[in-house]
DNA sequence: TCTGGGGTCCTCCCGCGT
DNA sequence: TCTGACGCGGGAGGACCC
């Protein structure tokens, strides 16, 4: 390990929440929660405004707005995320070749590839410059946690949070992580830390006392190597640029399970075809096709067949996930479908004759994109075509953004993430001609947020 | 109170070939 | 010829992460 606290992470601050509290001035200062807004919903992101109440990620949306009733409830909007995120790593991308992001929200960054660090004070001074430039550019804030390993990086900016920058001094790793919980430590989640409480075992330097062996003996070859090294703070991974995809997954929650044998094949076949868009769409093909079904007592099961070949014919994924489901009982229902591939093989590996079966269908795959879906009731209508936190445009208001719809209604407030003040609310039909979805608008003035000056 | 979606990695089990 | 060890691929499930 190096004994230079030159590797960064980087974790932007309650992320999704913070970008949609700088999109609506309104916001600002308030509980957002961010997440799925249907009956199975959960919260993706909470502000620490709204934290306060107790409410976290991961957390049903009804326990939310038990916990927070007067928070905002936004949908996610993971286009205008993706957006802003690019213009953090092109920033992160600027100090050194080697970056890693692990989400939308996080990075790890090797400082001392980049050349741009080389001591404790070097670190510190290009990871105060980072955290003003990601504001000045995206006027969001970030923290950073410096230290001479990810594992230790990581934990340091959990620590700065919110909006701060702690650097771990090499040679104090130990007598800091010492007295934390195993839980801080990565691949400690709640199986493994009721495991090694079980075995009396509540603290890191408990982890180190207990012994390699003991730690193998617990938690099996591969995690109990690792666990012991961490415990020790030694950790010697590499920050990895470019890291291949290894699977292509889509799934969907139903609000109301399902029952019906025949519906249940239909959705397998949508989402069959969902995958197979995203697999074409990165340039893959993939050997190994999954089927997920959750029943409705929440017991998850996975059916896999792996092919001869690789494909990304939907035809060919159809079938397969339509064979895996016959042999999977439903009686009782389903709450969730999934469909994946893996065994994935760059697209142009792909054999020709493949190729050729593929390119048949393939105007009649293209020509079904968004089939619409035959939905009964008119409140889910308004839901679709007006979710709570997009933006809209109206021909006389200009531009705002939807803070509820139902009852044939949409309720607007007219505002700009420029403004001071929170602007006017209006309400209006939901098939008034005079309004339209539009496309959000720059965070800071000036930076389209394709970080392109304007 | 009732649990998303998209991933990664590990373990265990089984059958097969050597 | 029988048996076992072993490696490997495939399949299922589970834990974890953001």
């Amino acid at each position: 390990m190096r004994n230079v606290p030159t590797i960064l992470h980087l974790d932007m601050d309650a992320f999704f929440a913070s970008v949609e509290q700088a999109s609506k001035p309104s916001l600002r200062g308030k509980a957002v929660v961010v997440g799925g807004l249907g009956p199975r919903g959960v919260v993706a992101t909470a502000s620490y405004e709204a934290r306060v109440f107790g409410v976290h990620s991961a957390m049903p949306m009804g326990q939310a707005r038990r916990l927070a009733p007067n928070a905002a409830y936004l949908v996610p909007r993971f286009g205008l995320y993706r957006s802003i995120s690019e213009q953090v790593m092109g920033l992160l991308r600027g100090l050194s070749p080697l970056v890693e992001p692990l989400s939308l929200d996080e990075a790890f960054v090797d400082l001392e590839a980049g050349e741009v660090a080389w001591d404790a004070g070097s670190a510190r001074l290009a990871g105060e410059r980072l955290r003003a430039d990601i504001r000045a550019v995206t006027g969001l804030s970030g923290s950073v946690g410096l230290a001479a390993s990810k594992m230790l990086a990581k934990i340091a900016s959990e620590q700065a949070k919110p909006d701060g920058l702690v650097l771990i001094e090499p040679g104090t790793e130990r007598s800091m992580l010492g007295p934390m919980s195993v839980r801080i430590l990565p691949g400690v989640g709640p199986a493994t830390g009721d495991h090694l409480r079980r075995a009396g075992i509540t603290t890191v330097d408990e982890i180190a006392e207990a012994g390699e062996d003991e730690l193998v003996r617990l938690l099996g070859k591969a995690h109990g190597h690792a666990l012991y090294a961490m415990a020790l703070a030694h950790d010697e991974r590499p920050v990895v640029a470019e890291r291949e995809t290894k699977s292509v997954s889509v799934e969907d929650t139903y609000d109301v399970d399902i029952h019906d044998r025949l519906r249940v094949g239909l959705e397998v076949q949508r989402l069959a075809d969902r995958c197979v868009r995203r697999l074409r769409g990165a340039g893959l093909s993939g050997r190994t096709i999954v089927l997920k079904v959750r029943r409705y007592d929440f017991s998850t099961l996975t059916r896999s067949e792996t092919l001869r070949g690789p494909t990304d014919d939907p035809a060919v994924v159809r079938e397969a996930a339509a064979r895996l489901l016959d042999s999977v009982d439903t009686t009782g229902g389903v709450r969730l479908l999934g469909v994946g591939v893996s065994g994935l093989a760059d697209y142009t590996q792909e054999d020709l004759f493949a190729q050729a079966a593929a390119g048949e269908g393939a105007a009649a795959f293209a020509a079904e994109e968004e089939v619409a879906e035959p939905v009964a009731e008119q409140e889910v209508v308004a839901e679709r075509r007006w979710p709570a936190g997009h933006d809209v445009r109206h021909a006389e208001y200009g531009h705002g953004w939807v803070q509820g719809s139902g009852l044939g209604r949409v309720t607007v407030r007219f505002e700009t993430p420029g403004a001071v003040g929170p602007g006017r609310v209006r309400t209006f039909r939901v098939e008034d001609p005079e309004l339209e979805p539009a496309e959000p608008l720059p965070l800071v003035p000036g930076i389209s947020v394709d970080g392109v000056r304007m």
